[in-house]
DNA sequence: CCAATAGGTAATTGAATGATTACTAGAAAG
DNA sequence: CTTTCTAGTAATCATTCAATTACCTATTGG
């Protein structure tokens, strides 16, 4: 009995994939939030639950831990897109289309690759960035059998919801009839998810 | 003669409002190329050939001298599209489509616009941002005489366009088939100002 | 039990950067 | 002229932040 107290139940380790992945979804959010300069790794750190100089070890930088982030996100938006593919019915287009504004709700993703494809003049993530864009216009073309003029279509309304989420554009729905319209007119279906994103937002506070 | 040399011929002053000018051009230079957080006032002090701390004062602060920029490429893009109105035409879409492709040449234009659109988290900055980006649908649908279909559609292109200059995609555009394909099926028309974009900038290097 | 390895943290550092202060010199007005 | 703005800079400050170092302690395998 070497301690005055012993109520200090030690508290269990993780294992470093589990915590991994933990590190990972906050850094999406966190990114997503304030961008690839703008967010710091304490920040990141403090959302995963540990402490900054670890998540630097473990990811041996910034920049590193981007590309990470970014490729997670690229992984979960072809994933996304399989599934709707695996299912071979007619109204693909659609269909995908709804699946993508359903990423919307998972925390960050759109938002880390909409800062991701703004960063084109950085070595290396505008390598990675670049790449990541070109194999989803390849899995539209290659798998979901659009053809480039369909695939642009559908990449120019998928950039539009990017910037109207990266606008926060929803926030003024209730104030701004513009915005209603213009909301409206670019997500028909699905806008819900983006107003549920928007309202979570606001709780959060900047 | 005061002075052991007198070969320091006085260097002519500016007026501020010139400076002002000369000032926001680098800035919009500079914040394009690096963002909102990761341009520095030094490099656009540098770009615009003066000293940092007049950059400051002049514009108080970091945030306000990039919502300055911001509203100056907005008014730019607004007189652009306002050339093309002036002449009634039938093939409105095209001509005002190819006006915006031709911003691309602005040096910073369109991506500080893009910089701007994914800082809706920003108070000041994304206040501004929406509110800019609800005025070019405003004029495409007022002023234009789209329906809020159309103008969906037309704003889509465009942020497709932003994030193919934002991923400086033109540079794998010999080198990578796919990059190619998909800017010919993106940007059909003068898709030589965004590949002399993409040179200007390989010579810049970063 | 007891090494050894793996999962962490506290403390610190060095560089970068926005902003401030205090100063200097050219115009321009009287 | 000389006074008074106006255009500008050099020096410096206070913070912030990614990264490093030096530790510490669970867990695990023998």
């Amino acid at each position: 009995m070497s301690n005055e107290m012993d109520g200090i139940d030690p508290q269990p380790r993780m294992k470093a994939i589990e915590r991994r992945e933990l590190i990972l979804d906050a850094a999406m959010g966190v990114f997503g939030d304030f961008g690839y300069v703008g967010a710091t790794t304490d920040q990141v750190a403090r959302a995963a639950g540990v402490s900054q100089p670890y998540v630097v070890r473990m990811f041996v930088s910034k920049e590193l831990l981007f590309i990470e982030v970014l490729n997670r996100a690229l992984a979960r938006l072809h994933g996304a897109f399989r599934a709707v593919l695996s299912n071979r019915d007619d109204d693909l287009h659609h269909r995908l289309g709804r699946a993508y504004v359903d990423l919307v709700s998972d925390r960050g993703l759109l938002l880390c690759l909409m800062h991701a494809f703004v960063l084109g003049s950085d070595r290396a993530i505008g390598s990675a960035s670049r790449a990541g864009f070109l194999s989803v216009f390849r899995l539209l073309r290659d798998e979901a059998g659009f053809s480039a003029e369909e695939a642009h279509a559908f990449l120019a309304q998928g950039m539009l919801i990017n910037t109207l989420v990266g606008l926060r554009m929803s926030e003024e729905f209730d104030t701004v009839p513009d915005a209603r319209e213009l909301l409206i007119a670019a997500v028909p279906e699905k806008l819900d998810v983006l107003l549920a994103l928007g309202e979570q937002q606001r709780t959060e506070e900047r």
